[in-house]
DNA sequence: CGCATAGTTGAACTCTCTCAACAGCCGTGG
DNA sequence: CCACGGCTGTTGAGAGAGTTCAACTATGCG
């Protein structure tokens, strides 16, 4: 009944997405959760598994990718805290979800989530939220790979990753690989720009992990095409 | 509190979906429906309007569209009977959406739809169950556009468009450029790769918008990249 | 009949990919 | 402690898929 990992953040419903840790209705929710950690390069499922599991994560990263059957590779998503994995997952994965650094998740039983979202009008909210969060930030992402040079890309998907974190500071826990099968790219053209972007005084980077947006404005005119 | 168009259709939940038209539930929605004609090239919104109104389509076709400043566009979707337009938006329109063909639709006032989905157990599934459909279908496409050779991506269309209609037969009812707009390319490359599936005894086209699926597998394996 | 719009085809160009070499970092083991 | 291999990232040069520009055809509507 589900198809994708999801998201709960502000835009939708209310603040009260974002605050997700502390709400009165996770407590029905963890009462059915257990802790798990998965090392870095682990998956936590694959395409093809049975999807009887709902996770969240609460620290590190998780890459969502599709592979077609010549080994070409799409990763769909990447979550970090707070975000929902594998809610909208028909009865069989339609994606692999693997850990890009060493992280802690909570672990739902579907059945029990799904009832207990039934249950929970103020949950049932919160992940209808994250649903649609989800097919925005996916709209946004088909207008990046439909339209927008590479250049344009790489400098959206820094921006969007600077907005998880509030000050300019960028980390990018997941390879280039990762990144360019986000983009629809390939490794070399990423490199290539991220070092093209640094050159030109817009970003800074020391150690390839670690981004500071050093001119957001630039990066944000460049992001749309200018 | 939206964000996109929706279609409802068998994947997910059950067969209900897809049988929406005959549905018990409905019987609630039309009373807050009104029936309204759209002209070919007419819009039903634009970006940046309010979103006041939900809609479904009763006949006909709708385009959902982006736009970036300097003038590209990106096609999200073509809605066809039985979809629904404009549901799980935020207070503004996101996206353009305008009729490529005479088009009949119902329309229903968001805040009526919302207070209908919220009561009815049923029709909240079904909206649901759409959402779920939408996510699932961007992120195929996420995959096409960041993935596919301009082949691949015109076989998985012409698929795509085929699963609606039973037979092999194909109603193009959208222009060369729609299609380039959904796949990520140019109408030339569209018009180019249609002819050489002609040429090569793929698909038949007498005119531009009716094509016939004459090797439906050889397509598919074309679609995955063969 | 004539103009506007949609579609097709050709030729040159360009952005990104592919192939290849090299550099940097890290953990392992001698 | 350093050498080594493996993995990740960077950079260069050449190739290619798809775009751009342009001309032409077909279709539809006043």
């Amino acid at each position: 009944m589900f198809q994708a990992s999801l998201r709960a953040r502000s835009d939708h419903t209310n603040a009260v997405v974002t605050a997700t840790g502390s709400m009165p209705e996770v407590a029905a929710l963890e009462k059915i959760g257990t802790r798990m950690t998965l090392e870095r390069g682990k998956a936590l499922f694959h395409e093809g598994d049975p999807a009887d599991h709902v996770y969240k994560v609460v620290n590190g990263a998780i890459r969502t990718s599709r592979l077609m059957s010549d080994g070409r590779r799409y990763v769909l998503d990447f979550l970090f805290p707070g975000d929902f994995v594998g809610i909208n997952e028909d009865s069989v994965r339609t994606m692999t979800a693997e850990a890009i650094c060493e992280t802690v998740l909570m672990r739902y039983p579907r059945r029990l989530f799904e009832a207990v979202v039934e249950e929970d009008r103020g949950l049932g909210r919160l992940v209808y939220a994250a649903l649609c969060d989800g097919l925005a930030s996916a709209q946004d992402r088909m207008l990046l790979l439909g339209r927008k040079t590479a250049i344009e890309r790489i400098a959206s998907f820094l921006l969007m990753m600077a907005d998880r974190r509030p000050d300019g500071r960028v980390e990018l826990p997941m390879t280039r690989a990762d990144i360019a099968d986000y983009l629809g790219l390939t490794v070399e053209t990423v490199s290539r720009i991220l070092s093209q972007l640094k050159a030109e005084g817009v970003i800074a980077m020391r150690e390839p992990t670690r981004i500071v947006l050093v001119r957001r404005a630039k990066l944000e005119s460049l992001a749309d095409g200018a």
